[in-house]
DNA sequence: GTCTATACTGTGATAGAC
DNA sequence: GTCTATCACAGTATAGAC
């Protein structure tokens, strides 16, 4: 009785309310802030009372969990996305792995907060949830072997220093840039800690080693 | 009428039982996180019931707002009291202030989130309780000068590498030590980037330099 | 299955008696 | 100052309409 033409568009159905839920509730943390999210005022946006959110979540931690999962699930497509096009030369690599990293938090700003700092009383998110950020990490873990960092401290300073841009940007200047005009002296700095070669002078040929 | 013997026995009383209040919710905040602190709980830890508290603060936030005065004033006095304990290598003297920060964020979470991330919903701290914090960033600029770092991005990547090492293992390892054992090799780093000079060799002879 | 109405508990905050 | 009583609002459990 599963796979049937009438349960799929019941599940269709249920996920495209979910989905409809989701997206209220990224709505109303945009607007009042992650923590000051209510199921009423969700519930409101989806023209629902908000008991009814219980036909689709187990609470509100449940709404919470979802939306942390679909943000890190962004951003892992995003990374995947953007990973052919990223430069080859090990220090513009890591510079663009690191404003994407910057850029993205700080498009976002409860979603930022909810993906990295527990905001949220008693929210941990779900093993599920948690899948695509530990995904996020592992592709890191390459691209930083890739340069050349490949010990388990590399990889932590790393973590470290571009985490640190965002925060001071988004405790002392939100919306501004003087956290992230420091991604490529930051960057620069980490690469030669490891000793990672220069970047090669500037030439018009030879734009692809053969 | 003011500043008579009564005048001051009344304050002084009203001032420790301000103080008691602080305690307790620093006692409630560490035992069930900053976010859930209620004023119930507080009031009953200092044998009152909620509304009592309002004769001595305006607000629940008035009282995260003292909380935050007080973290930071503690972290103050601390930089103070050590600034003359302090190496007076510059690599040494820049770990040293590393390392203090750090043990600081580490000791007391709740402190450290109260004082640095914005936890609280609608919480932003007066420019009373602030003043402290404001305090804390001079010295460091003192510190950091003195080291040799004198512009004001490398006071900002100072400041984002130290906090990224605290918010990474407060995020990923809170109570270990993965993170603060990076201290010593991410201060050489920036040292290396703002060429200060390497520490010199270690000899039994000519602890100070005449 | 999906939604509503209702109600229970707990929150910060206010009013007024003592 | 501290109390009791009370308010508006929160999350959420339950019962029942459709």
């Amino acid at each position: 009785m599963i796979g049937t033409p009438i349960n799929d568009r019941k599940a269709k159905r249920r996920e495209a309310t979910r989905l409809e839920i989701i997206d209220a509730a990224w709505a109303v943390a945009r607007q009042h802030g992650l923590a000051a999210l209510t199921l009423r005022e969700v519930a409101a946006r989806v023209g629902m009372r908000a008991p009814s959110l219980y036909s689709h979540f187990d609470s509100k931690n449940a709404i919470y969990d979802a939306m942390f999962g679909q943000a890190w699930h962004a951003f892992l497509d995003l990374v995947d996305a953007t990973d052919p096009d990223l430069p080859g030369e090990p220090r513009a690599r890591l510079k663009a792995v690191a404003r994407q990293f910057f850029d993205f938090a700080v498009a976002d700003v409860p979603r930022y907060q909810l993906m990295t700092q527990q905001v949220i009383a008693g929210f941990t998110p779900s093993a599920e949830a948690y899948a695509p950020a530990v995904q996020v990490i592992e592709r890191l873990r390459q691209t930083l072997a890739q340069a050349g960092a490949r010990d388990d401290q590399a990889m932590d300073l790393f973590t470290a220093l571009v985490s640190g841009l965002v925060s001071q940007q988004l405790a002392n200047e939100p919306g501004g840039q003087r956290w992230r005009r420091l991604i490529g002296r930051a960057i620069d700095m980490y690469a030669d800690e490891l000793n990672l070669p220069a970047p090669p002078p500037r030439t018009t040929a030879a734009r692809r080693t053969p």
